[in-house]
DNA sequence: TTAGTCATGTAAGTCGTTACATGATTAT
DNA sequence: ATAATCATGTAACGACTTACATGACTAA
């Protein structure tokens, strides 16, 4: 159980549609939690049937209707009391650091390209992330809309985006310049 | 499926049992995978029985037997495959950033204590990989290692793990004195 | 006319976590 | 005595992923 919290801290910033919901998971919200829309339209209806949030209709014209939800008290309450529990320790889970650990005992080639292709793909977050942060904190600067901003939240979450990225980026062309040496290396002497 | 192949690469490395790997999926390999001791067991089970892992029972005196995997021919040719195919991005999954996304419409003084916990935890883990970090590379300077050293994939993984803990520190410490800040104004407003 | 956005789900299957189960040895 | 280490699992449940399913509107 500890989507449905994630969901609920999600929807704290306002009423969202499922599809809705499932952008906020693809971009801020990726920055603390990843889910799949099935698994939010899943959720959404436990969450519901449960009294933590409570949903409405919306009729449109030309374009599917839609259901927005909101936290309700109890959902706050949840909230309040999961933040009470321990948190249980992070865990990193990635493919490609398998690959590396394999490294010097398979091919290289295909690990190098995976490595260019996600430093890149970290850089691009890197640069949205910290267009975000600019939106969010609007004209003010850092340290003065972090004292007396109403709502810093999505905020902070967002520096840990931010430098999770950065540090991904640099580790993933630190370790492409390695392998990539070690090849030349190896071209050398053979 | 992708335990599996987090498994073969962290038997790269020699014999292990269960127990020795599920210590092993602690340390060292807990850089780049997780997982509980269940899981390892039944996953060796499995790969021994497809051929990609070999065990051997090693009778002991005075405590249990065990069995030592080794990763076959096909094992490593599994791996092989493996890195060849699009690595999936990894995704952020904590607790304690959950409960920071709402820090501003909950209760804030257990998610601060939570915060300097894993601050205190992250350092633990720092100091501990540093040390890791140079028991793998010997005597010998980090650049002349990793240029010419034989197997450098643990190490590669490790400085990944060094990177992230040194950073979740840093952001623990920081988004505690901004959220104790915040409790301080708005003392002073009251 | 092709792809993308808006909008919501079901079903099947795999993966991961929690709880339970056992039992001898060694260090404090 | 108590806790930690060594050693291996089973069973039940909950979470997550992959594949499938539908359908109208809009922009290039």
């Amino acid at each position: 159980m500890a989507l449905r919290h994630a969901v609920l801290a999600a929807l704290l910033d306002g009423e969202y549609s499922g599809y809705q919901l499932a952008k906020a998971f693809d971009i801020g919200v990726a920055n603390f939690w990843h889910a799949l829309p099935q698994q939010l339209y899943a959720e959404l209806a436990k969450l519901e049937k449960e009294g933590l949030l409570s949903g409405r209709q919306v009729l449109q014209e030309g374009r599917p209707n839609k259901r927005l939800f909101t936290v309700t008290e109890a959902g706050r309450a949840e909230l309040e009391a999961f933040a009470e529990t321990v948190a249980k320790p992070s865990f990193i889970r990635d493919d490609l650091m398998v690959k590396v650990q394999a490294a010097d005992r398979i091919g290289t080639a295909a690990v190098i390209a995976q490595l260019d292709e996600r430093a890149e793909v970290s850089r691009g977050k890197v640069e949205f992330l910290t267009e975000l942060l600019r939106t969010l904190r609007g004209d003010a600067p850092e340290d003065e809309y972090l004292r007396h901003g109403e709502r810093i939240g999505p905020y902070l979450t967002c520096l840990r985006g931010v430098a999770f990225e950065q540090e991904t980026r640099d580790w993933c062309l630190r370790i492409a310049a390695v392998l990539r040496a070690r090849q030349e290396n190896r071209a050398e002497h053979a």
